[in-house]
RNA sequence: GGGCGCGUAGCUCAGCGGGAGAGCACCUCGUUGACAUCGAGGGGGUCACAGGUUCGAUCCCUGUCGCGCCCA
């Protein structure tokens, strides 16, 4: 088969499309391929992103960095399983899906019913559901495709539902009616996580309460007791008054009542902790139904909850019992003129109403946290309502046992402190939810408002009609007709409306989406996944509660490592949002410069515990990375290189190839080392100084005089050598860069398979054999501990050939920068004399003559015993190199030049000298490190008498 | 108020007990046989500040100042 020529230029857009497909027919990315039956697996289950979503960075970010293990671990033989899926989202999607309605002019969700809604969502979810998914695939996300879950699937449902009922009889979950934060423009309830503090400013008003018995008197402060309140409208609401029990002010007061202004109900005046006697007046209202802590003042102290609002956040008065029960005569006409005004309207009505009495002290600015819902922007209500509830306190202590064991590891280490704060302080967790898409409550009512939990409905109906034909509320026949007839047992026998927080499934998704609890094969092989990648914003919302679910039902972690990277930032550092209008858009990034240049950027900027502060000129310089790969590439090709099927890089013979097999195996175990260590940016950093800085800009280059020279053996090992290089750089970039190395590794060879099958380069001089039992021994048989994987440059290792590319490295750089400061244009060829050589350095130059010149700008190289007269004199390695430049350059500028690097060596003496001469570093230090500072004086000394000899050869020629 | 983190070259960031690093930007030079999406060279930093530990501190400890985030 002819192989294709690499492409002149490198087109992104094009190669991403054709190696996307061709990952797709092969297969690659599916777990349990036949061939990797007995290989040990390597499981990650994806962050699922909102259906509604779209790719952001923090998107970008999450799946490179999951992408570039998954990967990795494919390359070095694992059954790789990268478990994909998407969030129903139920808050959002509704408001997608009702937006969409009201765009379209069409029936709202209430005209339209549940039914007819729910499949309007699910229309929308087949129509553009999937946008998010082929955002990943465009970024290169090796997930299985082919197992894409979806939390609202049957499967995940029957999970759902299980988990509820199981732990619905532990007593794990259970209705409760308390507090909640409600949100009264999406009509539900939320949990404490969806519940965003802003900092407000609004007032704080002192109102005076009269006390009972006295006749009320603005200017007798005896008549009254001074409350402060930040919310007035609440205080129709109001069921006592607190004061500090230290608080000697209010002592005597304690036990008595006051007189609710506007209202006329008699309150009692209690003492509680919660009221502080610096803030305010030191007493505060009481309003149980409206405040979290005021509810529980009000349950120390038994007091009576009074809800003065409704769903919408407006005044409900009118026919509320509770609000009129034991009210003077009258009382009802404040009811009817405030009822159904919204709460905001109403405070002011209130606060003038108080006014107009004398009821009002005083207004003071204040600045306070109010609380908003995260998703409908509003202020929250405290609301008494019925809900269900986790008791999340039970479910912590497993979860946080397993972090303390160690049994799941957080990298970095330090956000095990926040997962511990939180999760020991942690609140009953509210679960229901009044919305209409989502998971609905498997919870079924009698009409007694008995409850009965099941898995299904007939299994919930069963129990009911049994339960209520065994208390003769029905007869027997009743209940047969009941139960073969749904139409028949309406409004006798009602699911619960509301469904589940969308976080009650994703905290399943580790097992839920491997099969359980219908088919657990799965389970059991990649139960527990292998690492958890995700960011800190979703440690409370999702991690923790994976870890209780996980520990509650599968009595194991869910993943040993939880690996937390940062949010990505605009290049100012701001948060991305809409509103500020600085977000980038990851899709644009690919389109300007490349998925593989975007993954890159971001792999080399994830340093652990640092947000990642992203310039589109970071993107376009990775961009430019790969096209120099392009054309290192592309040379190679040109020049024939191959590699040959026998050919065995470790029995190189020649100094220059056995030393980029020597940087090779070095850069090798720096990438695997730093992947395994989660260090992303130091792996991105070492294969990008390896390819542009070692194998583009010395070994190429150095090869260049062998490849165009002369047939033979030399050419021939160099010409195999330069592409097992290119190949091994291939293998190394492939988890960073997946879709140009697939591409080059197509076009630049006959190859057995595609890249993303190949296996990772490996310690020189293992078998494969070896390899195969690394990759299929369990982790913790203690059979093969994981330093063995370590790789061993051993057999590549030789000081020599590094000596002797180092001498070439070190002499055209010192060229190369005398003639820049000298001014001395590319087109002057000067000789080079080398002054005094060894036999070995004469060895070497005559080996490299030809790249020396060609690199460094030389005429001829020559051999003497003294540099001549006025030139230009080098130190390279110890010995002198001279540029015979006398008459081409300005010699007091050489003399300025060496006067410099005099006082540079003086410099470094004195220094060395400060240290040696203290006994105490001596006594003290380690003696490598004594040794290494003879050494470095040594040579400092050397140097600077070599520079005062050129210096005195100067003056001669002058 | 509690917690976490950050202040290193103009910018974005690595490093973290033994001679200050990268990328970008900047300046000079360059149509050298893969690459101008390039090559060569160069300038530029009391590593926030003050104490302490140490033979030795950008690195460890304490405090101060400034910035960010999370929780109350």
């Amino acid at each position: 088969m002819h192989l294709p020529m690499i492409e002149k230029n490198y087109q992104p857009a094009d190669i991403e499309t054709r190696m996307a497909r061709l990952w797709e027919e092969a297969g690659a990315f599916k777990a349990g391929r036949p061939e990797r039956r007995d290989a040990r697996p390597f499981t990650v289950v994806i962050p699922p992103p909102n259906v509604t979503g779209s790719l952001h960075m923090g998107h970008a970010l999450n799946n490179t960095l999951q992408d570039i293990l998954c990967r990795f671990e494919r390359m070095r033989g694992r059954d790789v399983l990268w478990q994909p899926g998407t969030d129903h989202a139920g808050i959002a999607t509704q408001m997608v899906v009702e937006r969409q309605l009201m765009e379209r002019q069409e029936p709202g969700r209430r005209d339209m019913g549940r039914a007819k809604f729910l499949e309007r969502v699910w229309q929308w979810k087949a129509e553009s559901g999937g946008v998010i998914v082929n955002q990943l695939k465009r970024l290169g996300a090796s997930c299985d495709w082919s197992r894409e879950r979806f939390t609202m699937d049957e499967g995940l449902s029957r999970a759902v539902a299980k988990v509820f009922v199981e732990l619905h009889r532990e007593g794990l979950i259970y209705k409760d009616k308390r507090l909640v934060n409600w949100d009264p423009k999406l009509l539900t309830a939320i949990s404490d996580l969806e519940v965003q503090q802003i900092e407000v400013k609004g007032s704080l008003w002192y109102l005076r309460y009269p006390l009972e018995g006295k006749a009320f008197n603005p200017e007798d402060s005896s008549s009254f007791i001074v409350v402060a309140t930040t919310r007035p409208e609440t205080m129709l609401g109001d069921t006592a008054v607190a004061v500090n029990p230290d608080d000697e002010r209010y002592a005597d007061l304690v036990g008595k009542h006051v007189i609710l202004p506007l209202v006329g109900r008699k309150i009692p005046i209690v003492a509680d902790e919660y009221s502080d006697p610096e803030k305010g007046s030191g007493a505060v209202k009481v309003t149980p139904a409206h405040d979290f802590n005021d509810f529980e003042v009000g349950r120390r102290h038994n007091l009576p909850q009074i809800s003065v609002l409704d769903q919408e956040g407006c005044l409900a008065l009118l026919d509320n019992e509770d609000y009129l029960r034991g009210l003077p005569e009258g009382a009802s006409q404040l009811a009817e003129e405030l009822h159904g005004i919204d709460r905001f309207a109403a405070r002011k009505l209130i606060v003038a109403r108080l006014e107009d009495f004398g009821f009002l002290e005083r207004i003071e600015p204040n600045t306070h946290m109010v609380p908003h819902g995260d998703r409908s922007g509003v202020v929250i209500e405290p609301y008494l309502t019925d809900q269900w509830y986790v008791d999340a306190h039970t479910m912590a202590q497993p979860a946080i046992a397993a972090v303390r064991s160690g049994a799941t590891n957080f990298v970095p280490k330090n956000w095990e402190k926040t997962y511990f704060e939180w999760m020991e302080n942690i609140q009953p967790w509210c679960i229901s939810r009044q919305l209409w898409w989502g998971h609905q409550i498997p919870a079924w009512y009698g009409p007694d408002g008995k409850v009965f939990v099941a898995e299904s409905e007939e299994e919930a109906v069963g129990n009911a009609l049994g339960y209520y034909v065994e208390q003769e509320v029905i007869t027997p026949e009743q209940g047969d007709e009941m139960a073969r007839d749904p139409d028949k047992r309406e409004g006798f026998i009602t699911r619960d409306e509301d469904v589940l927080d969308t976080w009650f499934s994703s905290a399943l998704w580790p097992f839920s989406t491997l099969g359980w609890p219908d088919d657990e094969t799965d389970v059991a092989r990649h139960y527990p996944t292998d690492v958890l990648v995700t960011g800190f914003d979703i440690i409370f919302f999702w991690v923790a509660r994976m870890m209780m679910m996980g520990m509650h039902f599968m009595k194991d972690v869910p993943f040993p490592t939880v690996y937390i990277h940062a949010l990505v930032r605009d290049e100012k550092g701001a948060k991305m949002s809409k509103s500020k209008g600085n977000v980038i858009d990851p899709l644009h990034l690919i389109d300007d410069y490349g998925a593989d240049a975007l993954r890159f950027t971001l792999a080399a900027m994830a340093a652990q515990g640092r947000d990642i502060k992203l310039a589109s000129q970071r993107v376009e310089g990775y961009r430019n990375f790969a096209t120099k790969l392009w054309n290192a590439c592309r040379f190679a090709e040109m020049n024939g290189c191959a590699l040959p099927v026998d050919f065995d890089a470790t029995q190189a013979t020649q100094t220059l190839n056995r030393w980029i097999a020597h940087e090779t195996a070095r850069a090798t175990r720096e990438v695997t080392e730093a992947i395994e260590a989660y260090r992303f940016n130091d792996a991105a950093a070492s294969i990008y100084r390896f390819v542009w800085n070692v194998y583009c800009d010395w070994y190429l280059e150095l090869a260049k005089p062998v490849l165009m020279g002369e047939e033979g053996a030399a050419k021939s090992e160099t010409l195999a050598m330069v592409a097992w290089a290119r190949d091994e750089i291939l293998k190394l970039l492939h988890p960073f860069m997946p879709f140009i190395t697939e591409e080059l590794w197509a076009v630049t060879a006959k190859r057995d398979g595609l890249l993303v099958l190949t296996e990772w380069p490996r310690k020189a001089g293992l078998t494969s054999d070896e390899a195969v039992m690394m990759a299929t021994t369990s982790p913790n048989d203690g059979l093969l501990p994981p330093v063995l994987l370590a790789l061993d440059t051993g057999d590549f290792s030789d000081p020599a050939a590094e000596a002797e590319i180092g001498w070439v490295v070190d002499l055209v750089t010192a060229i190369r920068s005398v003639r820049a400061e000298m001014n001395i244009t590319p087109a002057t060829l000067t000789p080079l004399v080398l002054a005094g050589a060894s036999d070995e350095t004469k060895g070497r130059a005559q080996r490299w003559n030809d790249v020396v010149r060609r690199m460094a700008r030389l005429g001829e190289i020559s051999f003497a015993d003294r540099p001549p007269e006025g030139a230009v004199q080098l130190l390279v390695r110890g010995e002198v190199a001279a540029l015979p430049l006398k008459g081409v350059i300005d010699l007091s500028a050489e003399k300025a030049r060496l006067d410099k690097e005099l006082a540079k060596a003086e410099a470094d003496i004195k220094r060395v000298d400060a240290k040696l001469g203290n006994e105490k570093f001596v006594a003290n230090a380690p003696d490598e490190i004594v040794e290494e500072e003879k050494e470095k004086r040594e040579a400092a000394v050397a140097r600077k008498a070599r520079i005062i000899e050129a210096l005195e050869r100067l003056k001669n020629a002058a």
